[in-house]
DNA sequence: AAATCTCCCTGTAGGC
DNA sequence: TGCCTACAGGGAGATT
């Protein structure tokens, strides 16, 4: 499932190919997304090049002359870049034909994801402009966390993957950041000390930046735009583990619930 | 304002 | 083997 490290493996993994390429046209055989794809879609980017290809949160950005196209992968998308002569398959449900002979293709079996046309500035944009910082960036740090949090009874895990307040700690991260950073998940967020959101923060990057180094986490289905699947599954400590024992003291894991999201802690080493 | 709930969707896993 | 059901999960929007 795309969290941050597998949206910025993607945005590497495509950038080259379509970098100042033209569409030919657009295939939509699909159109009911999160929300529904722009009808006019192919006829708004035919002719157009792209401009630069970015990312802010899981949003993938792909600027054209007259617009952004932003791609969302929800939590079973990927884009990938095959040969215009790959006959499609099920759950492909775009393909965006650039002249040089390659498609751009947006699978998606769970439809939770999205398309946009954005031509208004992208900080206006309903969906961007209330967006917290970027994890990686130096806008963000533990006071960030401290800040925001204080007087807030939420769990410090439900609270770090609050989109307003940073973006792109997904479920499978907040796990492994709050194991790495001893720090147990049902904490109250107001109640814990900047010293400790500090540790969390550092964490949280070292985290994102490891995971972006290996190509992302692949759980059941996700590949790169290469095909290729992420490495970082085999650093998971964590995730997926609840009922067997902790890497570091050998406890048993604990699974519970947080915000309809599955936790798991140590109960030893997380306090 | 903050916390909680609901919903979108389908592949997969577990039970029988 | 095959059918059936429960479940996972990002995140916006509604509700409490």
């Amino acid at each position: 499932m795309p969290e941050l490290p597998e949206v910025e493996t993607t945005c590497r993994g495509i950038e080259p190919h379509i970098l100042k390429q033209k569409v030919l046209d657009v295939i939509v055989r699909e159109r009911k997304l999160r929300w529904p794809v722009p009808a006019n879609l192919p006829k708004l980017l035919k002719n157009d090049s792209v401009v630069e290809v970015s990312r802010r949160a899981k949003y993938l950005l792909i600027k054209f002359t007259g617009g952004v196209l932003m791609i969302h992968l929800g939590m079973s998308g990927s884009l990938r870049i095959v040969k215009n002569s790959e006959p499609s398959e099920k759950h492909d449900h775009l393909d965006f034909r650039f002249q040089n002979g390659l498609v751009l293709r947006y699978r998606d079996p769970r439809k939770f994801g999205s398309v946009h046309w954005i031509t208004g500035p992208l900080d206006e944009h309903p969906l961007l402009c209330r967006l917290g910082p970027e994890p990686l960036s130096s806008d963000f740090s533990g006071s960030t966390f401290h800040v925001l949090s204080r007087k807030r009874k939420a769990a410090v895990k439900t609270f770090i993957m609050d989109g307003h307040v940073v973006v792109g700690v997904g479920n499978i991260y907040a796990n492994e950041a709050l194991f790495r950073a001893g720090i147990r998940p049902t904490l109250a967020a107001g109640k814990v000390s900047l010293a400790r959101y500090e540790k969390l923060a550092s964490v949280i990057k070292e985290i994102l930046a490891e995971a972006i180094k290996v190509g992302g986490t692949t759980l059941r289905d996700f590949l790169g735009s290469d095909g290729e699947p992420g490495y970082f599954t085999q650093s998971l400590a964590v995730y997926g583990r609840g009922g067997e024992p902790c890497m570091v003291c050998k406890s048993v894991l604990k699974e519970v619930r947080l915000g309809q999201r599955a936790t798991v802690y140590c109960n030893k080493c997380q306090r």
